[in-house]
DNA sequence: AATAGTTGTAACTAATAAAGTTACAACTAT
DNA sequence: ATAGTTGTAACTTTATTAGTTACAACTATT
């Protein structure tokens, strides 16, 4: 497949309606921040609804963060968007095999604690240090003290 | 793009090839096992012997593991056949916007972080785990004391 | 109330990648 | 020599993301 960005797509959104919630925000406005099509950006917006990290208005350009910033992880967000997993159980395995019988469960379980590392981490970082880091960074580049 | 089970099926065949060492080991055999054709499991140990885990010879159904169990992790093996990742920047953003041009530096930084923590995990996971446990829980199946 | 603009969603196309298939040259072992 | 195997290329099938087109439903404004 394609590779996916829409996690990354997702954070962007999320800290568009936060850094400019004084102008009218579009999916036609932030999906020429993204670079992609209003559709995409409705798509997206409609699943960061449905995980309640935002509230919309359907006819009205006026979506607002449902919680505050410090309160969604990338965890959050990356529920909200991302299904796939890396690690995928292969279940088609031969039960007859002593390998291909028993890799499954033992796969399931191993896959489990990477994953809990990885969601760990996910959840250590929220949209705070994602916007302070982009404000940080567009300080650096247009402040000249 | 399909779910890809490339990572489970290379550890598959390390493991089946640690454990039935007495027979001989072809990749109609291993195939089998995994449930897949004898070409997606001889595509896989290609990349497998490319990264130095396996020693296979062209004409004879051969291969061995080339370091010791514990000297296998699940990092090296992921390395070794699953070149894609979770976590894509979507490098078409605006970079004439406060967000989309900042948000490309701030995500790599934190992906990398994210990414180091799961192969942290990785790391400590090796083949001697996996066989194991592949061996306890078929002694469980089998055992009646 | 009419109009313009917007959201939310469905249906479709295009692009990409994994898995599976077919084929075969090169090699090994007997 | 012969049979069996690996390694690899080329192709097909299938699944998923992204992008596109279209439109009903809704909101805000005049």
């Amino acid at each position: 497949m394609k590779e996916s960005t829409k996690f990354s797509d997702a954070i962007h959104i999320l800290a568009f309606i936060k850094i400019y919630s004084s102008i009218k925000l579009t999916s036609q406005i932030i999906a020429s921040s993204i670079g992609t099509s209003p559709v995409v950006v409705r798509r997206l917006m409609s699943q960061l609804s449905e995980a309640k990290l935002i509230y919309t208005t359907k006819g009205t350009a006026n979506p607002k963060l449902a919680k505050k910033l410090e309160s969604i992880s990338l965890l959050d967000i990356m529920r909200a968007v991302e299904e796939r997993s890396l690690f995928n159980v292969d279940n088609k395995t031969n039960p007859d095999c002593i390998v291909g019988g028993n890799i499954q469960e033992v796969l399931k379980k191993k896959y489990a604690e990477v994953e809990e590392a990885m969601q760990t981490k996910l959840a250590s970082i929220t949209l705070q240090d994602i916007v302070d880091d982009i404000l940080i960074k567009q300080a650096e580049r247009t402040g000249d003290c």
